[in-house]
RNA sequence: GGGAGCUUAGCUCAGCUGGUUUAGAGCACCUGCCUUACAAGCAGGGGGUCACAGGUUCGAACCCUGUAGCUCCCA
């Protein structure tokens, strides 16, 4: 079978991944073994497959392929979140394209469409995982607002709201105009904008004196109560007491007094506002100050401003400037810079607005969850979150979970015609609910028919909260008793997700499996970096500069994009994408493919192996070893970006540059050798090896080498195949080999240096000092790899000869051509010259008393050792200098 | 405004308890090779005042102080 030059990663992914899934090897039903679980962070039923997500999904697939390999039970749990804002815009959106308004529609009619879309469209992410080979158990799949999910939140905020955590009241809230919600603090990006500071003068009543503030939003002049000036500030003292103008409406507020006030900012008297900012709102509770909401929800303003009604706020922002140029009530405008905050979801400015929002108390409940990372129970990795997480958490504010949307779980909150509420599961429940509080009495006939539901809905994070316990069990909330998946599967074991998500998600999990569960949802939480385009800014649709996933898997195959997204993402570190890392795993992925093609031409003999052979196994048995540990331990750190760059070179340079080269039969008169038994079956077994360690990473080259390799059953497959365990070798031979790669890489550099052919064949001489130091049964390797005629030994220095060093070990090669005399003085030289520079500065530590007192011993005779070799070492080389 | 972190080769990063040659890797770069597995390759090579300034120490990329720049979090 002719086996193509370069490895074609079409024709193999999605045989295997069928394979795969046709073999059930991703699934995991609990039994004896020690369980290995990962829930994935659920991307939005909206999105597509982005960068960070492949980077994401990818770590969890080389931890879960890992785990499955070492034989513990791996479920990894697939799913989707059904992201109320993001959703129901692009729903809405969608229907205005086709001339729907969404307020032209009842709730069950926008929820049907809705739920079309998802249908039609929910999926796609999760189909794109399939095509990087995510080994998810999708018979589990599960979706925020399925059935059973939903119920096990609804039963969560009743439970909540029976304990007294979860309240409702008017606050100030972050509003998001454009999505037409509240957004809880979290959900709030503060971003650093240009924008202008107008100096106002308001006219102090009943004199001649005007009072300036400074204001960044002079369209919400319209609703201040107040102005408010530092007790201490010498400039306004003698205004207490008085009264000032709002301009525009006229209305006589009072000056106020509080130390809130910075006096250097502005000019240290500040409007105040209290519906529209949240510190004016607390300085209004304090002053007991009246509340003119002049925004309404849509960000218009409304009837209650008396101007510019149901024009929109920044319009009037400009408009009221011009206005208050106009009757010369504008001092001066200044630029600065300060901080906006915006939707998450829809980037519109965010509008502090009074509304009645459900709340959930978290002072108590996020206790266990801060001990416990804190603790270490749950291990944050890397640990440099464990700051700001402490910081959060020990600052919690309570978390507004109502969201003023149809998309999501209905909040179970029942309200009578006269506006007493119950919560409760189903109206039936609430009915009864008002009858045992004897609250019914009043309510008159037909009440129970009249009963409405909150209209709003929970926050998405309200039932992703619940993931790693929902996802195996939806009724624990209720029954109180875990079933046997539950039992089994839970605390899951790693979370890998995105640092931004820290406090949305994965301290509210920690959070809910602690009240819930009465334990940690997971224990280690692995952070990953944001993928960042070459100029360091954040991959994103809106920008354009994200490529697209599926395009590159199939420019540079799975296994290629895979090994690229690893290749730069330390954990936690931000990863520059660049195309060029893909490459660099596609090429990998080909040097690994050619590696096969090498051993699979080989014909077998049945002849003795030589001893050459047999060192060169030895060599790598020792050496695969050796980096099989430290890759191990790699793993064990969670420094998957170094274990895959362990492996790489393990690969490339141990096995393909130098084992395969040691034993490649040498090719006589245009036909490769045959290569003996032995030696043939030890390599296709350090082959097997190598393509285990690889296949984490990649999953589908090493299946399809795997499957040709040898002849196989159907489910002998690599993905169910043990993981190497570390052996006990010789490792001597480790730094012998070491030795040789120097010889082979000086007689290399010899060839390059003089020009002379691969194909000429040179002899080389070791010289023989009194303790001698042969390498003996290296020879014939180095004999091979650098094409020798002998390698031999002599007693006696060789004059006019090319002469190098490595260690101690002296070695020289006649040369047919003289030498150039000059050129070998010079290097010599420089040689001499950088050996004596090392020489001095251990010299200079050693006749430091101090030094020599204070240093460990072992460190002492280290340093005398250098000293000895290096002295050593110039000797022989001025020898060398003074034979030329 | 408060807090955390980062700064090592052109790029991305290692460098663990201060001592393992005068700081390493991958990529990129330069030179020579289409050598019967691989040019998506092979061989060789160049490249760093470890941000800056002080300090501690026999010894500092590593510990301390300060400065600058960058990033993130919180308000």
């Amino acid at each position: 079978m002719e086996i193509p030059k370069t490895y074609d990663p079409k024709s193999v992914e999605d045989k295997w991944y069928s394979h795969w899934l046709k073999n059930k090897f991703f699934s995991s039903q609990p039994d004896e073994r020690d369980p290995y679980t990962i829930v994935i962070p659920p991307p939005n039923v909206t999105g597509v497959l982005h960068m960070g997500h492949m980077l994401n999904n990818t770590i969890q697939d080389v931890l879960i392929r890992k785990a499955r390999m070492q034989g513990k039970n791996a479920c990894w749990v697939p799913g989707t979140d059904h992201a109320s804002i993001a959703t129901e815009a692009k729903v809405v959106a969608l229907l205005k394209e086709k001339g729907i308004k969404k307020t032209d529609l009842s709730r069950e009619e926008f929820l049907k469409h809705a739920w079309e879309w998802k249908n039609k469209y929910g999926g796609i992410i999760l189909k794109q995982l399939e095509k990087l080979g995510a080994s998810c158990d999708w018979d589990r799949t599960k979706f925020t607002m399925d059935e059973t999910l939903s119920q096990a939140v609804i039963d969560v905020f009743i439970d909540l709201y029976n304990k007294g955590q979860i309240y409702r009241g008017v606050r100030m809230v972050n509003w998001d105009p454009q999505g037409l919600t509240a957004v809880s603090d979290e959900e709030v990006i503060h971003k650093e904008v240009n924008s202008k500071l107008f100096f106002v003068k308001y006219k102090i009543e009943g004199t001649e004196e005007w009072i300036t503030i400074a204001t960044t939003r002079p369209e919400t002049i319209l609703g201040d109560t107040a102005v408010c000036v530092h007790p201490d500030d010498e400039r306004y003292k003698h205004l207490k007491g008085k009264r000032c103008i709002i301009p525009i409406v006229n209305r006589s507020v009072p000056i106020i007094f509080d130390d809130y006030i910075d006096m250097e900012f502005g000019t240290g008297a500040l409007k105040v506002t209290p519906a529209h900012d949240i510190n004016d709102y607390n300085l209004g509770l304090k002053h007991k100050l009246e509340v003119i909401d002049t925004i309404a929800a849509d960000g218009k303003m409304s009837a209650a401003a008396k101007f510019y009604i149901g024009e929109d706020r920044f319009a009037v922002r400009k408009k009221i400037a011009k206005d208050l140029e106009e009757l010369g009530q504008i001092v001066k405008v200044e630029d600065i810079k300060n901080k906006v905050g915006y939707s998450e979801r829809t980037d519109a400015v965010i509008e502090p607005k009074l509304s009645m929002q459900w709340f959930l108390r978290m002072d108590k409940i996020s206790e266990p969850a801060l001990q416990n990372v804190l603790n270490e129970n749950i291990k944050l990795i890397p640990d440099k979150f464990l700051n700001t997480y402490k910081h959060w958490m020990e600052n919690v504010h309570d978390w507004c979970i109502s969201r003023q949307l149809w998309w999501g779980q209905r909040i179970p909150a029942w309200y009578a015609p006269n506006g007493d509420c119950v919560v409760a599961k189903t109206r039936e429940d609430a009915v009864a609910a008002f009858m045992r509080d004897n609250k019914a009495i009043s309510f008159g006939e037909g009440w129970e028919r009249q009963l409405n539901q909150d209209e709003d809905v929970l926050d998405t994070w309200f039932s992703s909260w619940l993931w790693p316990i929902t996802v195996f069990d939806a009724d624990v909330i209720r029954t109180k008793k875990p079933n046997k998946d539950l039992q089994y599967y839970y605390p899951t074991n790693d979370l890998v997700t995105a640092p931004e998500i820290l406090f949305f998600w994965v301290a509210r999990m920690i959070i809910a499996g602690y009240a819930y569960m009465d334990n940690k949802p997971f224990t280690n939480v692995y952070l990953t970096g944001i993928v960042r385009d070459k100029q360091g800014r954040k991959m994103s649709k809106s920008l354009g500069n994200s490529p697209d996933p599926i395009d590159l898997i199939e420019k540079y195959g799975a296994d290629g994009v895979r090994v690229g997204m690893l290749l730069c993402s330390p954990a936690g570190n931000d990863l520059p994408f660049d195309e060029a890392y893909c490459e660099q795993g596609r090429n990998f992925s080909n040097k690994i493919w050619n590696a096969f093609r090498l051993v699979n031409m080989w014909e077998v003999a049945a002849e003795k192996q030589t001893e050459a052979n047999k060192t060169a196994a030895n060599w790598f048995d020792a050496r695969f070893n050796e980096q099989l540990e430290i890759i191990n331990d790699l793993y064990s750190k969670y420094r998957i970006s170094e274990a895959l760059m362990t492996t790489y070179k393990l690969v490339w340079d141990d096995f393909c540059a130098w084992y395969l080269e040691m034993i490649k039969p040498e090719f006589v008169d245009g036909k490769s050798l045959p290569i003996d038994k032995q030696t043939y079956d030890t390599t296709i077994i350090f082959f097997e090896k190598i393509l285990k360690l690889l296949h984490p990473f990649m999953p589908f080259i090493t299946e399809e080498i795997w499957s040709l390799i040898k002849q196989r059953t159907e489910k002998d497959c690599i993905i169910v195949a043990d993981w190497p365990l570390v052996q006990k070798t010789d490792s001597v031979i480790i730094s012998r080999v070491e030795l040789l790669k120097e010889v082979v890489a000086n007689i290399r550099n010899l060839r390059q240096q003089k020009n002379i052919s691969p194909k000429e064949k040179l002899e080389i001489f070791q010289f023989e000092t009194e303790n001698i130091n042969k390498i003996c049964d290296l020879d014939p390797i180095i004999i091979k790899l650098c094409n020798l005629s002998g390698y031999k030994y002599t007693a006696k220095k060789i004059d006019g000869a090319y002469s190098f060093l490595v260690k101690t070990i002296e070695c020289f090669v006649p040369l047919q051509g003289a030498l150039n005399i000059d050129d070998e003085k010079i290097r010599i030289g420089k040689e001499i010259e950088y050996n004596k520079g090392f020489l001095q500065s251990v010299q200079k530590k050693l006749a430091n008393e101090k030094f020599v007192q204070n240093a460990k011993p072992e460190i002492l005779a280290l340093e005398r050792k250098k000293e000895a070799d290096a002295q050593a070492k110039i000797k022989t080389l001025e020898e060398q200098l003074s034979a030329l």
